[in-house]
RNA sequence: GCGGGCGUGGUGAAAUUGGUAUACACACCGGACUUAAAAUCCGGAGGCUUCGGCCAUGCGGGUUCAAGUCCCGCCGCCCGCACCA
């Protein structure tokens, strides 16, 4: 029987109609089935969805339509993290207002979304750009004010001298700004802060309770918080410099304090500032450094210099010896104290430092087997595990009990009124700095008054919305210079007073929107109840580069908002998910310098003698096929949705983008790959239409034995098998056993579509169809829709449960083991299920090619793992 | 420099976590159908072989009845952090 091509261009957006008429994929906060929320990253409105999105988004789907088959209340919302730059960028290179742009893009891309078919609840659908919903976010800033988690203080930023703002770290590029090339200067600002660092301990700690995370992104959380343990140490100075006595040290390894040769402070360092009061030949030395910049780059490449200070330090164990203080530009005034210790011989950088000025290199801790008389350092610092020696009392002991030894006894002496040392914990979090100087951001819900100080704006008077006419003809901040918006009445006296420009770090936009999608309509920023009934996130999905500012600023964030009496939880996410992105090789014409980038669809590709070549299509041109990699504009290696949606339909974008590679690996984009699925949606189509007649009245039922037996155990081992794999969200893994499906199923379907089957037969291809219509489903759904409604089926695919596998056919009677001689495989024995493993040990020593090994004489050893294998030891 | 990961056919990959290495797919080759092509269907395929087998999971060792998987040492690639005291 002939039947037409499965056409998706007509298929995908009747059943995505379907679904919306029946409002399949709304959550109701009231269902009372359990739980399952499941959320992908929310995207930017940058203008297009991107191929990767797609990827990402159809992961969450999967996981969606899936746990709702298995009967579980979803959450699968979708949003806009809408502020941010880059709409102020388009508003200056174009014109347009930063909100029209926004939006615009986001009809754009909702549109693009819906067309992949996605089971999203858009009734949720909010940006972080809607008033509605930094409203709120303007609520949860003052309930943090007030419960002390909010706190404004001068600190060092990166400024961009001629776009007149602060940039981030990620922003500065060679110790120039990313957009505008000017050389970014250090400048003291005072701005807002979230104290974050109040949490690094219960942050750390907590990493260990998170068991659905990968280790990879705890690990680099945990390196992020960067907990160290050491000694705070006062060194008393040797005289005293406008009225300051002593100097403050972190150290983690104060049993190296016999090793000591010189002390190094930052140049921010207020010690430092005083030296150079009366000495300009160092004030010049710290402007230099000052002038550094701490771009990575600047810091690779920079020498470790100092500048003596010609202030001294007197030991704390032995008053007679005095250590110089340097400044040194490579001592960070944001880390401990912004002064160190120098001991040389077990820290490379201070070796380098001593060897350039000469100073003293005394080694203290010696490694096992060496000798006392002939060890030294030069070149290299040992930073490992040892003996001391040239250490006085500490002589012999090991380093970490000598650091007990000094700590002890230090935080007995005393200086000042305190002890000379304490015991310190320091962490290498540092507190989030929230205010950024743009107009397209959540404002800062704050007013400066000359009298009453900084005030918060009342509850009351929320929002405080951004104005809209705004000027982007200059640099700068335009809410700084906009004539009427920053002038207000002071909250608490009524005098004249001035709002704060500054706005808030996107960060903070997506650090609570899953919370919001719980109850998106809620007046206050949560409905404590909803929210508690959703969170956390069982299932997040997103990219690796948010592995530590976005996931570590949201899990402060919940922290903040259980505070605050938003929320009842620490943690927001309790499964995550990192994805790969999808790659793509790149094509270019001519050398680096003068060629050009050729996007995928402007290539032609042949394949000569096994070898790869590729055309310009325009111009015949030879064109050099690149590596791999991440699609980006630049190199034009773009695919976009519609070049498959359009000519073979979502359901292909989809399977393509699951199958093969792992999903937390890179995916590369092939025009073959998206063929070949594109095939295998037609080959289902094939399949389960040209039996579809035959089957229409066949009752479904399972078959134990004969050539039924064999299509039912098929479909119930795969369906277990997939939903496993669904559920260890291994895609891939699950593909291929779909395809498996397929293949088992071929021909005898084709015995069903020719009339030749038996009715054991035809009831278990039944069967067998239903269950692999629903077992593409996830992946494929409205071809799972277009295949079931073939078959007959009233209602949709998208609310009908999972299949249930009879546990009787995914065992088998018999197994067959492989037969190992001496780690060998040499032959199989088949032998029934329940065989003890006498009679296995029996059947397997009648084995001709065992009794050929073995030559007559009787095995060392048989070793018989149930169901797995059999090794004889000859 | 520190921390982490990876390395399996022509390609993407799989291997129940120590138990038959190469499932599934892509590409390839052959056959059927066709005047022909596409599409489709069927089949083949790690390497070597004296047809008994032997060798293969980056390289070299080790543990084990058994190693892609565990341990040690190299080589190569990738990622994160980075003057952190």
């Amino acid at each position: 029987m002939a039947t037409e091509r499965y056409n998706p261009r007509a298929s995908e957006p009747k059943w995505q109609k379907a679904w919306d008429a029946k409002k399949l994929f709304e959550a109701n906060n009231d269902d009372p089935r359990p739980k399952y929320y499941v959320l992908e990253m929310f995207p930017y409105p940058s203008g297009r969805i991107h191929i990767g999105h797609t990827r990402n988004y159809t992961m969450g789907d999967v996981v969606a339509r899936y746990k709702r088959a298995k009967g579980f209340n979803v959450l699968h919302p979708m949003g806009w993290d809408a502020f941010g730059m880059p709409a102020e960028n388009a508003a200056m290179q174009n014109k347009v207002h930063p909100k029209e742009w926004t939006y615009q893009n986001i009809a754009t891309m909702r549109e693009q979304l819906k067309v992949m078919g996605l089971s999203l609840d858009w009734a949720r659908e909010f940006a972080t750009c809607d008033v509605d919903y930094y409203h709120r976010q303007q609520m949860l800033f003052l309930d943090f004010v007030e419960k002390g988690l909010v706190t404004r203080k001068s600190s060092k930023v990166n400024w961009d001298p001629e776009d007149m703002t602060v940039l981030a770290n990620e922003q500065v590029i060679d110790g120039r700004g990313w957009r505008s090339g000017a050389l970014v200067e250090q400048r003291e600002l005072t701005q807002w802060f979230f104290k974050i660092t109040d949490y690094a301990q219960d942050l750390l700690d907590s990493l260990d309770g998170l068991d659905e995370w990968p280790e990879k992104v705890k690990l680099m959380q945990q390196n992020w918080i960067g907990r160290s343990e050491g000694l705070l140490i006062r060194w008393p100075l040797a005289a005293p410099i406008a009225g300051e006595h002593e100097l403050e040290v972190y150290t983690t390894r104060p049993d190296t304090i016999f090793g000591a040769s010189f002390m190094a402070v930052a140049a921010d360092h207020p010690l430092a500032r005083k030296a150079a009061e009366t000495n300009p030949a160092l004030a010049k030395f710290i402007e230099e450094v000052r002038h550094m910049g701490t771009s990575v780059a600047a810091l690779e490449t920079a020498e470790k210099k100092g500048f003596d200070t010609g202030i001294r330090v007197v030991h704390p164990f032995d008053d007679s010896w005095t250590l110089p203080v340097y400044v040194a530009n490579f001592v960070l005034m944001e880390y401990g104290t912004g002064a160190i210790f120098g001991c040389p011989s077990g820290d490379q950088r201070d070796l380098d430092f001593a060897n350039k000025y000469g100073l003293p290199v005394i080694p203290v801790v010696m490694p096992e087997g060496a000798d006392v008389k002939t060890f030294q350092i030069t070149e290299e610092a040992y930073v490992g595990d040892g003996a001391m020696i040239n250490s006085r009392f500490l002589d012999g002991m090991k380093p970490d009990r000598a650091f007990d030894e000094v700590a002890k006894l230090l935080e007995q002496q005393t200086i000042g009124n305190r002890p000379m040392a304490e015991r310190k914990v320091n962490f290498r979090l540092r507190d989030w700095g929230i205010s950024r100087q743009r107009y397209w951001g959540c404002p800062i819900p704050m007013i400066h008054c000359e009298d009453c100080g900084v005030v918060p704006v009342p509850k009351a008077d929320l929002p405080v919305r951004l104005p809209d006419d705004v000027e982007f003809d200059r640099p700068g901040n335009p809410l700084d210079r906009h004539p009427t918006w920053r002038h207000v009445k002071c909250p608490q006296c009524g005098k004249d007073a001035r709002r704060e420009t500054d706005t808030m770090d996107t960060f903070v936009d997506s650090s609570w929107y899953f919370a919001r999608f719980t109850a998106p309509w809620a007046h206050e920023p949560t409905d404590p109840k909803a929210a508690n009934e959703w969170l956390p996130v069982d299932q997040y999905i997103g990219g690796i580069e948010h592995a530590i500012l976005h996931l570590l600023y949201s899990r402060f964030f919940t922290r903040a908002m259980r505070e605050t009496g938003h929320v009842d939880l620490a943690e927001p996410f309790k499964g995550l998910f990192t994805q790969g992105m999808v790659v793509h090789e790149t094509y270019r014409v001519g050398s680096a310098s003068n060629g050009r980038w050729l996007a995928p669809t402007e290539v032609r590709l042949e394949g000569v003698d096994g070898e790869r070549r590729a055309f310009d299509i325009a111009t015949g041109e030879a064109v050099t096929i690149g590596p791999l990699e991440k699609m980006s504009k630049s190199k034009k290696n773009t695919v976009s949705p519609e070049d498959i949606t359009d000519g073979y339909g979502a359901d292909t974008a989809r399977w393509f983008m699951l199958s093969d590679s792992p999903p937390e690996r890179d995916v590369e984009w092939t025009d073959d790959g998206a063929a070949g699925a594109h095939r295998f949606i037609q080959r289902i189509w094939r399949l389960v239409s040209t039996a579809a007649e035959t089957l229409a009245g066949i009752k479904p039922g399972a078959a134990g034995a004969g050539e039924a037996g064999v299509v039912s155990k098929a479909a119930h081992k795969i369906l277990k098998a997939v939903g496993e794999d669904i559920e260890k969200l291994a895609f891939n893994r699950a593909i291929a056993r779909i395809y498996e499906l397929a293949n088992a199923l071929t021909a005898p379907l084709n015995e069903v579509a020719e009339g030749k089957a038996d009715p054991a037969l035809q009831g278990a291809c039944r069967e067998a169809v239903e269950i692999l219509v629903h077992l593409i489903a996830p992946v494929m759904p409205h071809l799972a829709e277009e295949c079931w409604e073939t078959l007959g089926g009233t209602d949709l695919v998208a609310e009908r449960p999972w299949p249930v596998f009879d546990p009787a056919l995914v065992i088998d009677n018999e197994v067959t083991y492989p037969v190992q001689v001496n780690g060998k495989k040499r032959g199989d024995l088949t032998i029934a299920r329940d065989a003890d493993q006498g009679a296995v040990e029996k059947a397997v020593l009648a084995l001709d090619f065992v009794q050929k090994a073995l030559e007559g004489k009787a095995p060392r050893k048989v070793i018989i793992v149930p169901q797995r294998i059999v090794n004889v030891v000859a």
